[in-house]
This record gives C-alpha cells, sequence and structure tokens, in this order.
DNA sequence: CAGCATCCCGAATGATACTG
DNA sequence: CAGTATCATTCGGGATGCTG
C-alpha cells in the first residue's frame, strides 16, 4: 500500500520536509557533521562558499527539525558544537549516495550539457 | 580511496550537479518519470504547486544535464513526453529513498519543529 | 568564537498575455 | 497542448558592523 503522505501533493507535510532537504547547503552541512561534531567556525571554512548569515539560518532549521544537535560549552570564548541526532543519522546514508551520485556521474553531466549547447547553438531557431 | 571531486570545495563540478539537484522541483519531476513517461501540462497538474514558467524551466536543465530526454509527437495538436534517460534513471533510486524518507520521518520532525518553537517561546531572552 | 542586526541588490518567482 | 516573452515584485543572500 502507498504511504499516508503523498510529496507530490501541496500542503503536504513530506512535502514540507523535502523542501527543506532540498536545499544544498543543509546536505552539505549534513554530510560534514556525519563523522564527528563540528563547531561553527570550522563548519564555515569546510564548507567552502557558505556565508555566516546562511550557515546560521541553515543550521537553526535543521536543529528545529531535530536533524541536529547544539551544543555550548562555557569556554572563553565559547565553543558551539553541532552533532547530528539519531534523526540525522538515519538520513545522512542517503545523503551520502547523493553526494557519491553528483562525484560519479558529473563527468556525464558535464558532456550531456556541453552536447545540449552545442546543439542548442547549431540551431539558434530549433 | 576518496573520489577526485569533493562536494565541500566551492567550484568543484560535482558541487554543481548536486546544487542542481538539491531543488524540490527537481526531485519531484524525476520522482513523476520514474515509471513512465509524462506530458507537460500532466506533469503540471501531478506537482502541485510547480507554476507553468518554473516548471518549463526545470525541464529544460534537467534536460541539459541529460537526466531526461524530451520527445515532440507531431500530433495537432502537438504533444510532448518527457522520460528519464539511463542516467536519470541510476538517479530515481536515490531520489525515492529520499521522499520517502521525508514521508516517514515527518511525524518525528514535526513534533522536534513543535518542542523547538515551544522552547523558544518559554525562554524568549535565551 | 559564535553569532545577530541592518542595509541593499540581484536573481528567482508569479502574473499576464501571446504563439505555433 | 506546450510553451515563450514581458513586467512587477519579493526576498534570499552578501557585505558590513556590532555583541556576549
Amino acid at each position: 500500500m502507498p504511504p499516508s503522505y503523498n510529496v507530490y501533493e501541496d500542503r503536504c507535510p513530506a512535502r514540507q520536509v523535502l523542501d527543506r532537504l532540498a536545499d544544498k547547503w543543509a546536505l552539505l552541512i549534513l554530510a560534514r557533521l556525519q563523522n564527528e561534531p563540528v563547531r561553527f567556525n570550522q563548519l564555515r571554512r569546510d564548507i567552502k562558499g557558505i556565508s555566516q548569515k546562511v550557515l546560521s539560518q541553515t543550521l537553526k532549521k535543521l536543529e528545529r527539525d531535530g536533524l541536529l544537535s547544539r551544543s555550548v560549552f562555557a569556554t572563553v570564548p565559547v565553543t558551539v558544537e553541532y552533532a547530528l541526532t539519531d534523526l540525522g543519522q538515519s538520513l545522512v546514508q542517503t545523503v551520502n549516495t547523493f553526494a557519491h551520485w553528483a562525484e560519479q556521474h558529473m563527468d556525464t553531466v558535464l558532456l550531456a550539457q556541453a552536447q545540449y549547447d552545442a546543439c542548442a547553438a547549431s540551431n539558434p531557431g530549433a
């Protein structure tokens, strides 16, 4: 039998969840946390190209969704560690599969893009 | 050994591919095409909430990436079918896993959100 | 170190109208 | 049916500066 929820439906909660996860930064953050807890600025350094603002926002959303936990240590200056929750762990395998697909098939994708562009260039009106 | 490409790196082609796929509409389109070719307006109807413009744009990107094919039939009026390519097929399993995760764990996510919001409401200053 | 507040701009989106 | 074109709008995200 089909699942009770259907991602094709607008307003379906599962769709909301999918929308949240269908975000490159969220995926990269989850992937980065898979092996160990990581601190804020370490994430900022490791995930190239993310801004402080977006990192902060995305972490907050992921924490709200219960996918990761935020631990504050009263050092001076303060230390904050982000780690996957069990729920986050249950997702990280899929995220990895995704990332690996991207890494393994990107040559094919780049080739397809080149062919598409070449064809489009030679058929300007079509 | 680690893969030659690293999604954490900015400017890495794999990262570009991941960015492309980390899009809710792209994922929903790929999922919808997994069993059979589908026509433009059928996709528009099935994927609730997508606009004609965004559907058109997303289809074009996915076609350019070689993930799906576009077939035009000279009926009156014209018929256009979108179908997964082999490359698209190689990805759809992962997409399904993602969608199923969203459907199966959304109750947990919704609960986590409620708890987070309740806690935030009772600690306005913290 | 780990953020938040503010300003600001460009890209993405929706709405509408038109075409083969 | 299957789109393209244009316009108006918003709003995500970068840059900067400040705080505990």
